[in-house]
Parts: C-alpha cells; structure tokens; sequence
DNA sequence: AGCACGCCGACT
DNA sequence: GTCGGCGTGCTC
C-alpha cells in the first residue's frame, strides 16, 4: 500500500507536521510529492502539499486521499526542500513556508456546505426547508447563517437528514476563450471551397485562412483579422467544416504593446572587468556570491542583461529581483527589448490572475528569464544559471510577516543548490553586504565611473534652522528657490522628493502642543485630507478632527507635517508658472496611473515632480538636471539602528536622478541637522566613509554586521501580563546562551500598543548561538497554551530589519 | 484553525 | 433535572 506524507493547510503549531495518508489504488501513478491534494481532516475536507511518499506508516487508522488538486507537482524538489529550509531559518510553520513559494491563486479556498444526506428525500424535511433543497442540491454555510435558518438545520442534522461538507475549492480559474479550428485536413478543406455556394465568399476566405494555418485559432482574433461576423463561422461549424472550443489562455499583462528590441551594448572597460568573473562562474558552474558595487548610472544593467544573456546561451535561466518601486515599466521595457518573450514579469500591480499565468509559464517552461519583485525569488525553475538581486539594499527584500525571510538569503541558498553565481547589485550596499565583500566572503566588482564620463552631480546642503533664522518660513530656502526658477527659465526638469516616512501629517494643537493619538495604538493619528479625517495607520481607527483642543479648548488645533498636497499648494503660490506632476499613494493607487504620470513627465508635459519614495528610484529622464529634497533628516530620527543607513542610502539614490545624460546635474538637500554624518557623507556621495563612520558605530554599540540580531516581540491586552512574560522569556532565553551573547529586555516595543494590545520585545544580539533556534522554540512550546486560549501573541523575526 | 467532548452555573 | 457556557485536546 502506498502512503502519502502530508503537510496540512492549518497553520498552527499543533499540526504543524506530516498526517499520513492512504493513496487510492487509481491514484497510485498521479499522486507526488510536491502536489496539492485534498485530504479529509476532522470533520472538513481541507488542502495539503504531499511531502513524501512511502510504503509504511505508523499511524494505522489511515484516511485516504479525496483526490489531487494538480496534474504535476507545484514543487519541485528543490523547492520542497527550500521549504524545510525556510522553517528552519525564520522558525515559520511548513504551510506557511510552501504558500509563500506559490501565487496567491493557488492558495485554497473553503466552502463549508449543508445537504441532504444520502438516502433522505426531501419531503422529509420540514416545509421551510423542502423549498430550498428542491431548488438548490447545496446551500452555503453562510447563506444559512444569513436567513436565519441554522437553528431548523441543526435540528435536522441532529437527527441525521442533513449534514454538513466541507469544499476545496480553487480560487482562480485558468482563462478559457472559444477558440475555431478545423475539422478537415488541407485537402479536404480545399475540396469543400468548390463546394461552397458563389455567393459564400467569407466563408471561402475563412477556409483559405485555415488552409494556410491549420491551428485552432482564437474566435476573436480571426473575426477581426479577416472583418467578418461570428454568422460567417457559425455556418462552417453548422455544415460541420470547422468545429469550436474553448481553450486555455494566458491573461497578458502586456498584450497590444510592442517592446523595441535592443542590443547588447560594447561595455567600458570597467564593466568588462566586473563582468568577467561572472562569466567565469557560470561557466565553472561553481556558487559564487558576487557584490557589483556601482555608482548610480554606471551601468550596472548592461552587466546584468549581458550576464543573463550568456546563461541563456547555456540553456539556463535567470531569476531578476528588483525592488518592487523601482520595478516600472522601463525596468520591464528593457528586459522585454533584450529577451522578448523569453521573460515573465511578476510584481504587485498584476491581478491574481496575471500573477498566476506568468508563473504558469515559468513552471512550463515558455520563459526563461524573471524580472520580479521579492517572491519571484521562488520561480518555479529547474535549472537556474544566475540570480541576480538589483538594489540589495532595499528593505522590500525582508518579508515583514511569516515567513519573515530575506530574500538575498533564499537567493544565496537556491545558487547553493544549482551552484550559480548570485549578483547583489548596489550604488550604496547594505552594511552587511559590504562588510562581506571586504573580508573576501563575496566577490567585489566595482564600477567606479558613470557612463560617458559624466559627472556625480553637484551637492548642496542647505541647513534650514539657518533660514529660519533668517526669517524664511517657508518649506523652500531661498537657494532651492532661485535654482527652481532658474531651471524654469531654461526650461529643463526638476525633482522635488519628500522624504515622508516617519513623518507624516498629524493633528496638533499650536497652543498646548496636544497631538491626537489614536486610542487604542500609542501612535499619532494621520491627517487625510481627503476624506477630511484623522486615521490610524495600524488599527484602522477613523474620526473627525477636532474643533478645538481637548486639552487646552484653544481653537488653533490643526494639521502638522509636510505632505505632498501641501507642498504642492505652496508652489502654486511661490511658483505660479511651473507645471507639477504630484506623485504619491494618492495620485498612483488607480492601475497604470504610476506609469501615466511619468510618461507625462517624460514628454516634456510638467517642469516638477514632486513625489516620495516612489520617485526616488529607476527615473532616468535627460531633461532632469535639479533634485531637491525638501526634509533629510525625517527618517534619521526613527528610533532604528539602520536609521542612518537609510538616510544615506535615499539620499544617495535621489541624487542620482539629476544629471544622467549630457546635460550636468545639481543636488540640494534641505536639513536641520546638517552636520550628521549621513546627511554630510551622502552629499560628497561618499560611500566609502560612510561605511567606516557607520562600521564604528555598529561595533560600538553591537549590531549587524558584528552581531546577529533577533527579535521576539510578546503581545497582549494586559500591560502586566506582557511585562511578565517577557521578562520570564528573557531570562531563559539568556540562560540558554553563551556569556557573548547579550540578550535585552523586556523592553516597550516602538509602538508600544497596537490595537490595544501592549508590545513588549525582548533583543537577543550574538555571534554565533546555533543553539538559539531551539531556546526560541522551547519558548513558543511552553506559551502555547497561553496563545491558543488566552491571547497571548509571540512573534519571532530572526535577523529584523524594522525593530518595530 | 475548527470542532467535539466534557464539566459546571441559571433556567423551564 | 437540562441547556449552554467555554476550557481541553485532537485532527492521519
């Protein structure tokens, strides 16, 4: 008897582990391992992934298999053993770790049913119900619910007339249009023309079209290419010359749209050099991490096309990741120039549907290169040459809930497995990555020099307390104004950037310094002015604002902050000639209105973008020759230790958008802390000493890249309760770990109540502790009870990036 | 996660 | 005496 090892759709700890299953007699030669099956579990049908399958089990009241959810596994073995992987490392459940590697559209959906059981007939129902069952063989859970009617069917189901099924059910289907072929051979075909009356000449043609493409074609496609009626091939199918079906297509992102082909470029010399060991390594077929550390605009995607190119020579494939902001339609116009329909693009603003038939052709093989966002990093492919991870530095590569992976580890991992260089692209590297590449663990290809020889731009910082100072109250200084007007006279591009996160609009009162929180998070309410509403970002909360101060009564309670629409309004005063293009959440959150606004931008349309994180990245328009950055230093004083870096890395990124092409750029960055270092080292556009200046500061205070970090973070409605269990957590945490490591807590998270629930952390920072995996483990077994009934919630994040 | 089983309080 | 509360433990 053959026995499926099944990993079940029910992300909790208990079950978080095989259930065996009996395979039926005529599934012996479907059912394998890296398939979906539905499997009976309790009472309800529910999904799982067969993890194996062997001929003993030790559990001997098996259930069998209901039937397999997929013709060919949805994992290969490679990926199956990923999966083990990624539990292992960020200590997630094994479901969560297989639906993380799978679009959205394969993940079940449940359908919970009521019928008539079997060997009842309807009349014995009472009447209410007998209607409702003649019409319907099923009624939905739900519906039940809604009409008011589940106590009648309890009844009924406790007597055992009706019972209660559970469903699996798929969430999206695969695209079916009717397509027309022929029902004859060439000959025949031609024999049937002769036969046809005179006056039938569409219907002729329609039978030439077939003579010369005998393959099924789409009914759409040949009514308009041959401009006839659906009545024309109606009459073919009716004297049973063509017949019809419906056939599976793919949904196409990007149909009606013509990619210009390009070619490669003859690379400088630098990037020839870059290049080299890359092609090396795919040819030695030997696992190689490489860092391309590169300025802005020296042309690191050149090198990537060209390396991607050499391993489709060698019948491989590539995998591209790239931020999911910067992943833009020129990012994607690029790769289709280079690799035509060879590529499958995977990002946030496709359609579940979208999502899935890209990844259907990746898992059929019709592509050969990803161009994706963090989960393509999961792509489906069996024999992966290089993968490539542009921008490194992105926090959008940390996946923020479970599985709480990074997506550069599952890279070095699955090059691992195929032995395949992987290439970590990067103007301003992580510290991390960096701090590798220089003890040798990485290779380092440098690109030092733009290309053509342009110059960094010129940077300009501007210390804003001095305007104040000055008496200028506005958000613009007047050296950002006069270079403003200046690039207005000549008629060339600007780029205003935001820097909003951390720093977004709230309500204070002018008098008293009130500010609205939200009442059940310790964190400011948010000013949508919109909807004219105050909201809270992490629980939802809405209300109105206030017309005077709680505190105080005083009237002048009002919104704080820069945002978009408020510097927009203020250029409109100050510059009532200039063209602007807003860009935020706001004006880009209907589809394709991202790439519209930077189209218009492209065409010479507005004289200012002004934008936030989005714009910050991947722009490269001649016309740009002045960036402005209106607040530098609003995510510095973010209470996170990667909080410079991250000034420096934006700062560093914005700056270059100007000046890309012939024209020369210019920078000028406004701050009120002129003098820190990110802020002053991202002007020189000096890596290299910001990564000393910062290193020092690491491994004074003891965080990556000298430590690992992790984080456990303890929630609950009971500030005491919290406290306590953190506290306990620490204290055995420590008492599990050598005297290096340095374990801290319990300590207010940074938003110290979310939802009414109170946060607590404990930070455990350490060299080397394999033995933490297990304390952390041994951890969540002794709280289990707690979270199940009581509320408690423990989340664990292995290398945080956020320490929120 | 669901659900059944089972042991204690307030009702016909 | 029973209906129903939600604590406990199981699901191949």
């Amino acid at each position: 008897m053959m026995i499926a090892s099944v990993i079940v759709d029910v992300p909790a700890k208990q079950t978080d582990r095989a259930f065996d299953y009996r395979i039926p007699e005529q599934l012996k030669h479907v059912i394998q391992p890296g398939m979906r099956v539905v499997v009976p579990f309790g009472p309800r049908k529910i999904q799982g992934f067969v993890v194996g399958i062997k001929e003993k089990s030790d559990f001997d009241k098996l259930k069998s298999i209901v039937e397999p959810m997929d013709l060919s596994p949805v994992l290969n073995h490679e990926l199956l053993q990923l999966g083990d992987w990624l539990t292992e490392q960020t200590l997630c459940y094994k479901i969560s770790a297989f639906q993380v590697m799978l679009p959205a559209a394969l993940k079940a959906k449940y359908d919970k049913k009521i019928r008539l059981a079997n060997g009842y007939d309807v009349e014995i129902l009472p009447l209410e119900l007998q209607d409702l069952f003649c019409r319907n063989e099923t009624i939905l859970w739900a519906d039940a619910v809604e009409k008011g009617i589940l106590p009648l069917l309890q009844r009924e189901a406790s007597r055992g007339t009706v019972e209660v099924v559970y469903e699996v059910k798929e969430r999206v289907k695969k695209k079916k249009l009717k397509h027309v072929f022929s029902k004859l051979t060439g000959n025949e075909l031609s024999q049937a023309i002769q036969q046809l009356p005179a006056n039938a000449a569409k219907q002729k043609e329609v039978i030439e079209y077939f003579i010369e493409r005998p393959e099924p074609v789409e009914l759409r496609e040949i009514l308009s290419a041959l401009e006839i009626s659906s009545a024309t091939i109606k009459g073919l199918v009716q004297k049973g010359i063509l017949g019809e079906k419906d056939m599976e297509v793919y949904r196409d992102p990007f149909a009606h749209r013509e990619f210009q082909r390009t070619e490669p470029f003859p690379l400088t010399n630098e990037q020839e050099k870059a290049i080299g060991p890359i092609l090396d390594s795919i040819e030695e077929k030997k696992q190689h991490v490489f860092l391309l550390y590169g300025v802005t605009g020296s042309g690191k995607t050149e090198v990537y096309l060209q390396s991607i190119q050499r391993v489709l020579q060698e019948g491989k494939e590539a995998i591209f990741l790239i931020p999911e902001i910067s992943l833009t339609p020129q990012m994607v116009k690029r790769f289709k120039g280079r690799f035509g329909d060879q590529v499958a693009v995977l990002h946030s603003g496709l359609s579940t549907g979208e999502k899935y038939d890209e990844w259907r052709k990746i898992q059929r093989k019709e592509v050969k290169v990803v161009v994706g966002a963090r989960s393509a990093i999961y792509a489906p492919f069996e024999n992966i040459g290089i993968i490539i991870i542009d921008e490194e530095h992105e926090t959008s590569y940390k996946q923020e809930e479970n599985p709480r992976y990074h997506a550069r580890d599952v890279a070095i991992e699955r090059g691992r497995y195929h032995k395949c260089p992987v290439i970590l692209g990067s103007a301003t590297p992580s510290l991390e990555t960096f701090a590798r590449a220089q003890k040798s663990v990485y290779g380092l290809l440098t690109l030092s020099k733009r290309m053509n020889d342009q110059q960094l731009p010129t940077v300009q910082i501007i210390d804003m307390r001095e305007e104040l100072r000055e008496g200028n109250r506005s958000m613009f200084s007047r050296f950002l104004l006069d270079k403003l007007k200046d690039r207005l006279e000549k008629k060339q591009q600007t780029v205003l950037f935001l820097n909003k996160r951390g720093h977004s609009s709230f309500i204070m009162c002018r008098d008293c310094g009130y500010v609205v929180n939200c009442p059940h998070c310790d964190i400011s309410l948010t000013y949508h002015r919109f909807s004219q509403q105050m909201k809270c970002h992490y629980c939802g909360y809405e209300d109105s604002v206030p017309t005077t101060c709680p505190e105080c009564n005083s009237e002048h309670i009002r919104y704080f902050g820069t945002g978009t629409q408020k510097v927009e309004e203020e250029l409109g005063k100050i510059l009532p000639e200039a063209r602007v293009i807003r860009m935020d959440v706001d004006t880009t959150s209907r589809k394709g209105a991202h790439e519209k606004l930077l189209n218009e931008f492209e065409q010479g349309k507005a004289d200012i973008l002004l934008g936030t994180q989005m714009i910050a990245k991947g722009l490269d328009f001649p016309n740009i020759t002045l960036v402005g950055v209106l607040s530098a230093d609003t995510m510095l004083h973010l209470p996170d230790f990667r909080s410079s870096e991250k000034t420096f890395q934006l700062l560093t990124q914005v700056s270059g958008r100007a000046g890309r092409h012939e024209l020369p750029g210019e920078v000028v960055i406004q701050t009120y802390t002129p003098e820190h270092y990110s802020i002053e080292l991202a002007g020189e556009q000096d890596y290299d000493r910001f990564y000393d200046r910062e290193m020092m500061i690491r491994k004074l205070h003891q965080y990556p890249p000298f430590y690992y970090i992790s984080l456990i973070t303890v929630s609950h409605e009971n500030l005491m309760k919290v406290v306590s269990v953190t506290e306990k957590i620490t204290h055995f945490i420590s008492s599990k770990l050598s005297k290096d490591s340095i374990v801290l807590g319990p300590v207010a998270s940074s938003i110290p109540r979310i939802n009414n629930r109170y946060r607590y952390q404990c930070l455990i920072k350490y060299k080397r502790e394999p033995r933490l995996g297990e304390a952390i483990k041994t951890v969540l077994d002794q709280y289990q009870q707690e979270i199940n009934t009581n509320g408690l919630q423990i989340s664990v994040d292995v290398n945080p990036y956020i320490l929120m």
